[in-house]
DNA sequence: CTGGTCACCTGGAAGC
DNA sequence: TGCTTCCAGGTGACCA
């Protein structure tokens, strides 16, 4: 379920809240997600004071003295705020319990992952490979054009590809392409610097614009407290086949690229 | 390196 | 109603 803005929003929701308290105990249900769960994952955490929680890509890091816990989401995790007294539900795989509140994980189809990092985290495995974030100032028109020159790929492939951009998914690839009217197919080395200049400001004001709502596009986003999404973004895109683009008025087609669903108006994306 | 495919897993929706 | 098929927000592993 998430892309970077639900990470994001994920990890401002629960920040305030958990921040600078110590685990009194974890508890997990199942012995491993997308990774095997930490090894004595209670002993490794109990006693521990949460010192911050920081985001890269769509992954967040939550930072405790004696190392980082690494969290990702994968497409359908969620983490939720809950009071102790609250029974875990189906899906519900790991609790970390700090005081009077629980840090709950749901994830169903189990592509999430928690992993411990002793070392430096930069330099894990996970995270020494992933791409820049697209939201720094490092992430620019000329940034794009450089690293796409004779990249035979689709543009929306090249910008899915975590180990060069980070953060950008399957809805917000295509949202972003629409927005700076350009067709999915492209190869990536043939779009112009002119064109990658409307490009990459289409892709941090669309992940902006999600992070700002506070919500975002997606159907099922839970919130940190258990309320969802408010659906203000409304796709022009995603989701839309059939459907009118909310500029020309003509269908919007979806075609599959890398196994993934891609949205777009022909009309309006060259 | 690049580009393409597969696997992991569950549940909801659509089709018959 | 019930069975089958397809699809879903991600990404590492593997292949030529």
């Amino acid at each position: 379920m998430p892309e970077l803005p639900e990470v994001e929003i994920t990890r401002r929701g629960i920040a305030p809240n958990i921040v600078g308290q110590h685990v009194i105990t974890v508890v997990a249900r199942i012995p491993a997600l997308r990774y095997p769960l930490p090894v004595r994952f209670d002993k490794l955490l109990s006693g521990k004071v949460l010192r911050k929680i920081e985001r890269r890509g769509k992954y967040l890091l939550f930072d405790f003295d004696t190392g980082v816990l690494l969290v990702h989401l994968g497409m359908s995790g969620s983490l939720r705020l809950v009071p102790v007294a609250l029974p875990a539900q189906k899906h519900d795989h790991v609790d970390l319990v700090f005081g009077q509140t629980i840090l709950r994980l749901r994830d169903p189809r189990r592509f999430g992952a928690m992993v411990w990092i002793d070392g430096d985290p930069e330099s894990h495995p996970l995270l020494s490979t992933l791409g820049i974030e697209p939201l720094s100032e490092a992430f620019s028109a000329s940034w794009l054009f450089a690293i796409t020159r004779k990249r035979k790929a689709a543009i929306k492939i090249v910008l899915m590809d975590s180990h060069r951009v980070v953060g950008v998914g399957n809805i917000y690839a295509s949202e972003s392409l629409f927005r700076a009217g350009i067709d999915p197919r492209s190869p990536a080395g043939k779009i112009s610097l002119k064109r990658y200049e409307r490009l990459a400001p289409a892709i941090k004001e669309t992940l902006s614009l999600a992070i700002a709502a506070g919500g975002s596009s997606l159907r099922d986003f839970v919130h940190s407290d258990g309320s969802l999404g408010y659906f203000q973004l409304q796709a022009f895109v995603y989701g839309r086949e059939g459907e009118l683009c909310r500029i020309c008025e003509r269908p919007v087609r979806m075609i599959r690229q890398g196994q993934r669903a891609t949205f777009y108006c022909p009309h309006c994306q060259r």
